[in-house]
DNA sequence: TTTTTCAATTGATATAGCTCAATTTTTCTC
DNA sequence: GAGAAAAATTGAGCTATATCAATTGAAAAA
């Protein structure tokens, strides 16, 4: 059986297929109803509770997709290129998002009006059945995520974003991490210390190692077990 | 703004509009390939993992929706009477049910094919954009949930469940719990013993009472404000 | 009814992981 | 390049909650 409950930072696939399933015309409202911005590191991209107007498209850049909480936020998942923002906000008797995203590092966005993409959804149910598609895939990576913070310790949590960001962010055994220790904690749900510690511990195992903002993972055979085992 | 991490253990919408949609000779088709089954208490009706050939209509009784895990299981939401169950199953590269389910107490079930789900997603846009309305309900419900079990501590935990065993599942303030404490320990991820101290500390307090099976809410107020805090 | 099994309760103890405080290292700004 | 601000690290102690063990109560089976 398939382990959905390791490497769950973001979605498997993450290829926006739908908007091929749109015909010529369909496609030119679609370009002639969007807007691209660029946003800053560590600017608010969406917030949640706001109305919205959009649908977001990430065109680069690094997403962090979050709901926002007291006294911290909880970390849905990491939105890499091409990742699609504000897609569950579509359902009758809301007009909000329901998450908030901001920018790990500098990113350029296209808004989509989200009256035209529920027309859309109505009008072409190939393009409704691509979302259909493209919203269960996330929900899988939510329950992973979600299994993973409740039901593993520190270290399963840990060893399981060091593979994601590997896997499905960076595709590279060895990265450049954009984030602070911070962010990883925020991530994880632990707290800035323990993040630290755990790496500590992975580093004199010798399953990573680190060298400033560069980390590598010298063992992953060990780091996926780790994950699974919790 | 509208606190949505509280009264999180079901969706609040629990209408199945999505048939309404469907033209009489589609509705012919859904009722020639369903099948009615009955189960009894704790029985399994869906396994995580295996074949999803159908989607599930639950038509009375009382489900609990859960992904499998080692050494505990993480409830994702107690399905009431009308839940579909398995919708987040249909996306392609996928045919396995990503969660399990159970029946809490007797409960009558009826089965309809997948594949003829998926032919009237495609057939039939307005279907499924109600498909979408209800698989951005659930997922609304699964953030919920999510920020509940990861950032309230036990005394929130147990007042969000009771609250919405009460709001949402039975709909009165005084109602007979089908459920044991382990039943309730799994569901607000804390130990049986948890359960019964935080209990002991509701009634003590004049917040709730229990005699058996039965529970009543005294202080819905209080308990909300518990559960919104945390 | 008696026995067996399962559920609920209570107390004592253990621990994962947090918070707080202090220090060092890195990065940013002027 | 000097100083300031932010990030990373380390150690000590605390706390929420789990686990374990024992007891009582209730329901099911014989």
């Amino acid at each position: 059986m398939g382990n959905y409950y390791s490497n769950t930072c973001t979605v498997n696939n993450n290829n926006v297929f739908c908007f091929d399933e749109l015909t010529e015309s369909q496609k030119e409202k679609v370009d002639a109803n969007k807007v691209t911005l660029h946003y800053k590191k560590g600017e608010n991209i969406c917030k949640q509770g706001s109305f919205a107007s959009h649908i977001i498209l990430l065109k680069s850049g690094l997403g962090k997709v979050y709901l926002e909480g007291n006294p911290k936020n909880l970390i849905l998942k990491i939105a890499p290129p091409n990742s699609l923002i504000g897609l569950p906000s579509i359902y009758d008797g809301n007009n909000t998002f329901l998450y908030s995203a901001s920018s790990y590092i500098d990113s350029e966005v296209e808004l989509i009006d989200i009256e035209l993409f529920k027309v859309l959804i109505q009008e072409n149910s190939r393009f409704a059945y691509r979302i259909i598609n493209t919203l269960n895939e996330h929900t899988v990576q939510t329950y992973g995520r979600f299994y993973c913070l409740t039901n593993k310790q520190m270290h399963g949590r840990l060893a399981d974003i060091l593979l994601c960001l590997s896997e499905r962010i960076f595709r590279q055994d060895v990265f450049s991490l954009p984030l602070t220790r911070s962010d990883l904690a925020e991530l994880t749900g632990m707290s800035t210390e323990s993040v630290v510690r755990v790496m500590k511990d992975f580093k004199d195992d010798g399953l990573i190692n680190t060298d400033g903002k560069e980390i590598n993972l010298l063992n992953v055979e060990m780091l996926m077990k780790i994950s699974e085992l919790g």
